[in-house]
RNA sequence: GCGCCCGUAGCUCAGCCGGAUAGAGCAACGGACUUCUAAUCCGUAGGUCACAGGUUCGAAUCCUGUCGGGCGUGCCA
């Protein structure tokens, strides 16, 4: 919808400068802003384009603002164009617009909001990305949910996504894994090991120890050299954690088009070969026997070490390697999630990138603040130090995916949150996710109660001018929003909001529902609000399934 | 020390690529169920947008500084 009106103004613009009415030089490069009205009494949609204008001009903005309603053409989507205020342009919208809105709702369906399939920029979207050393705790959950939603939001408005994790299995982490869990079992031996204070200490490590005794492995292992034993335990170790992250992933309703380890990038030895390419640009030179990337200084505050004196590459080589080889298949655009404590990563990434000849707005970064959780108003403290935490599963077992999902959503990304329990199971108005899902599942129930009686609810040719009541038309431009929302969202990829114009919608439909039977004796009325409120269902699961929410039917 | 993010109602947060009178939910207080689900609705109250300057016709929004909180600043990941 905006984007009609910022169409007509920009006409409007460009009709006024060819009459010479507006100095061509003010409006070379202008990008036209249209925002929602605020207020009923400012019509429908609003411009500042002559504010913007004035400026430029020279000009008084009322004086530009009258120019462009002049040369506005209003066609059948604009009743009204008013100047008000210090120049702002109110545009009231005609009545077939609003009609028009419902239809394209039940025409479009699904698909309403949705840009035409397919033809966006190619992005990789890589997130989660935990490393296998562990269970996924609930910082990763909010990744999880910021990335599966941003994918399927991005998709919707034409951009081809892939989805992509980034598998840490090889390095020092993986040998420390390996050796967490290989004392454990000694200690299932009978040894005496005094565990590394730098070694994973959580009760899974034991489980996977447990695990091995009286397999084939547990033999193998003595006749093992240390190194080899390491490194078959943690290999073992890190597949059986892997199994389980995916295990949640799946349960909290997360898939991925691909895994990519880190390990093949060595085993096709990818990451020396990147090291070299950056040589070869003269952006890596050897110092103190270990091999340096050398930063510009506007890039970030120092160099970088990217082979250690000991031969063995740092984890940012690698993550070198692996972005050269992610942007080598083509995409458009790689958006990376992380969790905020590795907003000091970003730029030393970003300087990679444009080093090996990429521009550096190939990548994004989006920095998931992190989560904690609340019960009974107290805050949960996370030991990470005992390795004993609270995991994803833990909370998904409590109060489900959905709710999970949603209220991992419910707060721009890069801001904290506290995520409350007690609230997460709240079956009520407190609780955003069940108000949203009851506004689907209400409509819902309208149509079977409807079915029960054998109550005409056929929704063909309604007249929609029956619609007359306010809070009718309130709903109806709020419906009309979405398309915007959904573009919106995507451009300045935030999710979140989604969440809070589903939330707006389900308020509007509530208080209608409460004050306005739908299923009246008037037939035309009748199938009017019927087809608005299945209009209202059409966008709610449609929001939803974004969000990877379900839509129940009845709750 | 330096860098990044944040500071909006008692609480949790929207709004932040400058625009019209700063919004919502919760909590508090007061109301509404013979109706298609009360898992709902309606009303009242609540603010020096941390503070101080600056830019601008106009600042919660942009710039500078101060204070407070988080994170980062490894030949860790």
């Amino acid at each position: 919808m905006k984007d009609t009106i910022r169409k007509l103004v920009r006409e409007a613009v460009e009709t006024a400068m060819r009459k010479g009415a507006l100095p061509p030089e003010a409006v070379d490069s202008f990008a036209v802003e249209v925002t929602r009205a605020k207020e009923p009494r400012f019509g429908d949609y609003a411009t500042n384009a002559a504010l913007v204008l004035a400026a430029r001009a020279g000009m008084n903005p009322r004086e530009v603002a009258g120019i462009l309603t002049d040369n506005l053409s209003r066609g059948d989507v604009i009743e009204k164009a008013e100047v008000a205020g210090p120049g702002f342009i109110n545009f009231f919208l005609t009545s077939k617009v609003w009609r028009d809105v419902l239809y394209s709702i039940h025409h479009a369906r699904e698909r309403y909001g949705h840009a035409d399939p397919m033809n966006g920029p190619k992005v990789l979207l890589e997130f989660v990305s935990a490393n296998p050393t562990g269970p996924l705790h609930v910082g990763h959950g909010r990744g999880a949910a910021v990335g599966d939603t941003l994918a399927r939001l991005l998709k919707a408005r034409g951009y081809r996504v892939e989805t992509e994790y980034y598998v840490n299995d090889a390095g020092n982490q993986m040998r420390i894994l390996g050796r967490s869990v290989l004392f454990r079992f000694r200690e299932l031996r009978g040894e005496t090991i005094s565990f590394p204070d730098d070694h994973y200490r959580g009760s899974y490590i034991a489980d996977l120890a447990s695990e091995i005794m009286g397999t084939q492995l547990a033999e193998d292992l003595l006749s093992m050299t240390e190194e080899q034993a390491v490194d078959a335990v943690g290999r073992f170790a890190c597949r059986r954690i892997l199994d389980g992250i995916q295990n949640d992933l799946d349960f909290f309703g997360v898939s991925y088009d691909s895994y990519f380890s880190e390990r093949t990038l060595y085993e096709h030895d990818k990451v020396a070969q990147t090291v070299e390419e950056l040589r070869r640009r003269g952006r890596a030179e050897e110092k103190d026997g270990a091999i340096w990337f050398s930063m510009d200084s506007a890039e970030d505050d120092k160099d970088r070490v990217l082979v250690r004196a000991t031969g063995e590459p740092t984890y940012f080589a690698a993550d070198a390697a692996y972005h050269l080889d992610k942007l080598g298949r083509g995409y458009d655009l790689l958006i990376d999630i992380w969790g905020s404590d590795h907003h000091g990563y970003v730029p030393r990434v970003r300087a990679a990138i444009e080093a090996l000849g990429y521009s550096p707005n190939a990548l994004k970064v989006i920095l998931v603040q992190f989560v904690t959780l609340v019960r009974e108003g107290k805050k949960l403290s996370m030991s990470t130090r005992s390795g004993e935490f609270i995991t994803l599963r833990d909370v998904l077992d409590e109060v489900g995916p959905d709710a999970a999902r949603f209220f991992f959503l419910t707060k721009r990304a890069d801001s904290h949150l506290d995520f409350d329990m007690d609230l997460a199971k709240k079956q009520s108005r407190d609780n955003p996710v069940y108000y949203v899902q009851y506004a689907h599942a209400r409509v819902s129930s309208i149509f079977r109660i409807a079915a029960e009686r054998g109550i005409d609810a056929d929704l063909t040719d309604p007249d929609i001018t029956a619609l007359t009541l306010p809070e009718e038309q309130r709903l109806i431009k709020h419906l009309a929003d979405y398309p915007d929302v959904l573009a919106e969202a995507a451009e300045s990829v935030e999710p979140h909001r989604i969440t809070f114009y589903l939330m707006d919608l389900a308020e509007l439909f509530h208080a209608y529902y409460h004050d306005n039977r739908v299923l009246l004796e008037d037939p035309v009325v009748k199938k009017a609000r019927l087809y608005l409120v299945e209009a209202v269902r059409l966008v709610v699961a449609n929001g939803l399934r974004i969000l990877g929410v379900a839509a129940p039917e009845r709750m």
